[in-house]
RNA sequence: GCGGGUGUAGCUCAGUUGGUUAGAGCGCGGGUUUGUGGUACCUGAGGUCGCCGGUUCGAAGCCGGUCACUCGCCCCA
């Protein structure tokens, strides 16, 4: 029979790399706890539409990049591409909308059809934070401030640059959006063939092709800073003034754009170099729109979301697990008597495993194996005093006990590491 | 979706201009050790050379296809 294997781009995750995950998450889970973000859970697969209406019909993720199917009521089902859009649905379906604002936060799988690489899988996973029904800078700056506090949490700031942008109003944005194509008009026989696409769909993403030809043609392109109305402009000066306050370090880029359609005003990437050029680590920003588009009131939010896989491979902590204590029996029939003491051992929160097979040769050299602390052994000698051997598995040392002194022994040693 | 690289033991990799039983280190099993691990020594197992086809007397090595990984583009976390 052939071997079966998981399908393209859809990795399994093995203790080593799982801890570096849960790593992530955890500090994920702790910083947005402190800014009092609640944690909540929703769908992998939602009804189709969740997505598509809001990520807009021309995105790549809506026309290629979707696992799109129907179920057996032939529903259109989607399994979620990002996560913003149900943590939103899930918002308007409780009826929060009268209880703003709302802050979240959320981990799990995502999925996309596109080619892997490293740092983009099919199926990865996102942790993200939302804050809804808050329309003033002062989410915009609460919400980067959270990114940039999780990052250093998990000592990466260092490696990490922060990029910031406005894309306005939806005003300010429809009249740069003008003004860009008339200006991008004059140099379409030079434009990369990609961008040439862009020019009709989505202009704005011309700002940060990777083409060179293109970079320089961008260079003389109008500015979005100068197409803002007084609103939009207060809006980013607010913002920059907030990040000043915290002492964060960021540069405005005025290329970043957003690849999504309910996105306005503030616009952020933390970006690394040491991933190669899926550099983009955590990335988010206001999306006023959204809520309308899924249907509700017209509510705004803003945040972001990180690669746990990028961050993951970033963090790199090499994980050993260490077990407590092995109980060995000079022979199997002891086993039985093992048992109890494992019980009381895990009571008494030591971590503990049975070694059931071998000679006491094998037994001892699977401890060392598995890098126990120590060993307890039950032989006909200790049996017959009515105590344990407790061996320290590090120095070689072996004393006589009975099972509370040698637990008590044990927690000791263990406070002290 | 487009272009480049790679694929040999569980892992990391050798393998000459195509030549007969495909190698090493690590890891794994057994032993030196009948109540005791780590070190050392001895020894053993493990490979349809990613898969399919072609060229050839003969293919791990050449050619075509395919799958997977990887790098870049696209896109994005």
């Amino acid at each position: 029979m052939e071997k079966l294997r998981t399908v393209r781009g859809v990795h399994d995750l093995l203790p080593n790399e799982l801890h570096n995950h849960n790593e992530v998450i955890n500090a994920g889970l702790e910083i947005s706890d402190k800014y009092n973000y609640s944690q909540i859970e929703i769908p992998i697969f939602e009804f189709a539409e969740v997505f598509t209406r809001p990520l807009g019909k021309s995105s790549d993720i809506v026309t290629k990049e979707n696992y799109i199917f129907k179920d057996r009521s032939e529903d259109e089902l989607m399994l979620r591409p990002e996560g913003t859009s149900g943590v939103v649905r899930a918002f308007l379906n409780a009826g929060l909308v009268q209880d703003v604002p709302q802050r979240f936060s959320y981990y799990g799988p995502m999925f996309r059809y596109e080619r892997p690489q490293k740092g983009r899988l099919r199926q990865f996973k996102q942790f993200g934070i939302e804050c809804l029904g808050l329309p003033s800078s002062m989410a915009d700056i609460e919400v980067i401030s959270l990114g940039n506090d999780f990052l250093c949490k998990l000592g990466l700031l260092d490696k990490i640059n922060l990029k910031i942008n406005t894309l306005g109003d939806f005003e300010s944005r429809e009249i740069f959006r003008d003004a860009l194509v008339i200006y991008l008009n004059d140099y379409k026989s030079k434009l990369s063939r990609d961008s040439l696409k862009r020019l009709s769909v989505n202009p704005l993403r011309i700002l940060d092709s990777k083409n060179e030809g293109d970079q320089k043609i961008v260079e003389n392109a109008p500015n979005i800073l100068e197409y803002l109305n007084s609103n939009s402009k207060a809006r980013f000066d607010d913002i920059c003034k907030g990040l000043d306050h915290l002492n964060i370090d960021y540069t405005i880029d005025n290329n970043l754009v957003r690849g999504l359609d309910y996105y306005c005003h503030t616009a952020f990437e933390f970006t690394t170099n040491e991933l190669g050029s899926q550099g983009t680590v955590l990335a988010g920003g206001r999306y006023d729109g959204l809520s309308k588009m899924l249907g509700g009131p017209d509510i705004p939010g803003v945040g972001w979301a990180a690669g746990i896989e990028r961050l993951a491979f970033m963090v790199q902590s090499e994980f050993v697990n260490k077990t407590d204590v092995v109980l060995i029996g000079q022979s199997e029939k002891n086993n039985f008597l093992l048992l109890p003491i494992m019980k009381k051992l895990v009571q008494n929160g030591i971590k503990t495993e049975i070694i059931y097979d071998g000679n006491l040769s094998k037994k001892f050299k699977r401890a060392n194996k598995i890098k126990a602390l120590y060993a307890i052994v039950l032989g006909e000698e200790e049996i017959s005093k009515k105590v344990i051997k407790l061996k320290d598995l590090k120095i070689g040392s072996e004393e006589f006990l009975d099972l509370n002194q040698a637990i008590k022994r044990i927690k000791i040693n263990e406070d002290l590491e």
